[in-house]
Parts: structure tokens; C-alpha cells; sequence
DNA sequence: CGACAATTAGCACGATCGTACTTTATGCTG
DNA sequence: CAGCATAAAGTACGATCGTGCTAATTGTCG
């Protein structure tokens, strides 16, 4: 129980790093394989298909994704709901800002519809990731509206879809180089967003 | 210049309708090749590379938005900026629903940054349709400012950005299943948006 | 230390990838 | 119809893909 899984996460690590910046697509037995510095059959191993790798590379991803976002915010304490929120908010920006701007999680249910079949295990996987992160942003909305914080009459999913909205044209603008601050943008029209809750 | 031409179009045509499907990453010489009921060598002396392939599908991509969205609203009359930018945001929907909710010049430059390298020359292509749209997109709420329909000193670019914002969190949203019809966010989200002009 | 299990490497396979080079078929023009 | 240019097919190549099967190495425990 030892050295294999050791191993193990020392190639999800790397394959994590790899498909952080150049796509989950790029996630090849080979390529991973020299870049751990390992047998192509020695990695293989270890998931029993490219499929499996991937998945677990999502599932690592999200494990890594809940230790730098949504743990850290946790556990400091917040005055209100906002400015949790706002922290949530800003580690989540951090995060992407630390893999060329790219979400994973993202373009793994956007690409890779192999087949003209139905979906597969590694866009399932992707979706119900990103889920569980909306579904805790709607949380968070939610418990602002029990504390009386924002309005009851307020949408929970159409304040995550403002926000989510947000964070997708901020990526897009700074890709495409027409806006690399998110001061210029995104803050501001975040606290409009939550301005306009109260 | 008759044959070649009409055939290359075919191709494109076929690319395209795959590309819209399975995303731009998913076009191979080989299956396209299959699927125009061609050989590779056939389809591939019309393309000298792969590369030139997947860029002129982007540009015949391209031209079928000019076709489908641009054209039509633009030969309409409008009596006011305001319903332009509607028509013109019901149109890029409808763009859009045709080909299972993707966005081909979005994950074509998402996907596909293949090394570590600098951008491909396929990501440039991608990258300045999504551009130019944007732009059309910022001169039509500056013509709006300027018949004194907005708001002088309101940011066209900021204005674009929430758009696209709105764009981009509907198509994840119908993916994730979250929600299918854009009357319930989409369209009242734009109408704030817009009134928020005036 | 010795034996057994877990882990890794080696190697081979069929497929498919992009791209040359050569030959055949096709269409256009005189 | 003849001749020529254009377009398509045929074939081959090296690479790399995912994935089995087998052998060697390594770690673990009595």
C-alpha cells in the first residue's frame, strides 16, 4: 500500500501540472509516461486505461482544487457572508491565474465528445465537478440570504450564473489580451453584483 | 478553378458540420477524408498541412456566422440601437443551439496550444474571429451612445465583457444541464443589462 | 535471509496520425 | 479528338497512440 500509491500521486501530480497547461486532451500514456520518467507499461499500470487517467487526474485536480480554494476560506472567519464570498472569489481567480489562465474542468467536458455517442466518463466526471463548485457558490448565496444578508426574493443559480459569467469573460478577455487586469473589470462589476443583492 | 474549388468547399462544409459537433481538435485528415468519401491524399492536397486545414475551417466558420447572424440583422431595419443588439443577440443564440451548444472559436483556441511553444498559428486564427465579433460587438453599443440611446460615459468594453459573460454562463449552464432555457437567465439578465444603459 | 506479492520494465500488436512521392483519372481548351 | 493542366487516388514512411502479455525488479513480511 506504499510505493504504488506513492508513485501514483507523483504522476497525478505531473500529469496534473501537464494538463493545467496544455489541456486534459494532451494527457498521453507516452508523453506522461517520459515525463515521469517512467516505462509507458509502469504507468499503465497504475490506471487501466487513458480514460481512468484522466478521470483520476480530474478527481485530483478537484482534491487540489478544494485544499486552495474552498478549505483556505473555510476556515478563516468571515464578518459577513460578502466578504467570504469576495475571498472565495478571489482564491478562485488565484487558482486559475497560477495555469495560464486555463480551467481545467472546463474544457475536459468541452472537448473530448469522442465519439458522436453519448457522453463520456471523462466529460461526466468534468460536468459533476463543476457542479458541485456551482452548487457551493449557490450555498454561499444562500446562506447570505439566511443571515438576511441579500434579499430573499433573490435567485440563488441566477446569482451563481451572474458570477460564473463573470469569471468566463474575465478568462476570455484576458486570453485574448483585451484585458489582463481583472481591476479593470471583473472586481468592479463583482461588487455591483453583490451591491445589487443587498 | 471550378472543380477544385467546389470540392474544397464540400470539404470545408463537411469539416465544419463535424467541427461544430466534435470540436475543431476532433478533424482529422483520415476521418474527414472518410467522411467526404475522399482519400487522404485527395482531401489533403487542397490543405498543404493540417493546420491550414483547421484554419480555413475556422474562416469558412467564420463566414457562415456573417451569414447567419451578421448579414441578416444588419439588412433589417431597426428603429432603435437597443433592438439591433437584441436581434442580434437572438441570432448569435440561435447560432449557437444549431450545433450542439458549442462555440468553435472558443475551444479552438482553448484546446489545441499543442507545445509549450509559442501559440499556434490555428489558436491566432481562432483567437481574432472571437476578436472581431467582440469588436463588431463594442461598435454597436458605441453607434448606440452615439444616437444618445446609452449612456456616454459607460465602458463599451465593459459592456461587451457583461455580454459576453451572459453568453458564455448560458452555454455552460444548457451543458451542465442547469438550465436549458435561456428565458429563464439569459434574456432577463440582458434586459437589465441593456435598461441599465439608458 | 528467503519467499511471496507488488511494482515496474520490455516488447509487441494493430490502429491511426500527418505527410511525402508517384501514378491514374478527370476536366478544360484548342 | 488531342494535349495538357488539374485533381484525385494509391502507396509508403516514420511516429505515436492505447493496450495487452511476459519478464525482471523491487519492496514487504515471516
Amino acid at each position: 500500500m506504499s510505493k504504488g500509491r506513492l508513485t501514483r500521486e507523483n504522476i497525478l501530480q505531473t500529469a496534473f501540472e501537464q494538463a493545467s497547461q496544455q489541456g486534459l486532451e494532451s494527457l498521453t500514456i507516452g508523453s506522461l509516461a517520459s515525463a515521469c520518467e517512467m516505462s509507458k507499461s509502469g504507468l499503465f499500470a497504475h490506471f487501466q486505461s487513458r480514460d481512468n487517467l484522466q478521470i483520476a487526474v480530474l478527481e485530483y485536480a478537484a482534491e487540489v482544487f478544494r485544499l486552495r480554494v474552498i478549505q483556505p476560506v473555510r476556515q478563516q472567519e468571515h464578518q459577513s457572508q460578502h466578504d467570504k464570498l469576495i475571498a472565495l472569489l478571489r482564491a478562485w481567480q488565484a487558482w486559475n491565474h497560477c495555469f495560464a489562465g486555463r480551467c481545467m474542468f472546463l474544457d475536459a467536458w468541452t472537448s473530448a465528445q469522442d465519439g458522436h455517442e453519448q457522453t463520456s466518463q471523462v466529460q461526466q466526471a468534468a460536468r459533476q465537478l463543476v457542479r458541485f463548485w456551482l452548487d457551493y457558490l449557490a450555498r454561499q448565496v444562500v446562506q447570505g440570504q439566511a443571515a438576511g444578508e441579500w434579499r430573499q426574493e433573490m435567485d440563488p443559480w441566477r446569482a451563481v450564473y451572474r458570477l460564473y459569467g463573470l469569471y468566463l469573460a474575465d478568462q476570455v478577455f484576458n486570453d485574448l489580451e483585451l484585458c489582463q487586469d481583472p481591476a479593470r473589470h471583473f472586481w468592479p462589476e463583482v461588487d455591483d453584483l453583490l451591491s445589487s443583492w443587498r
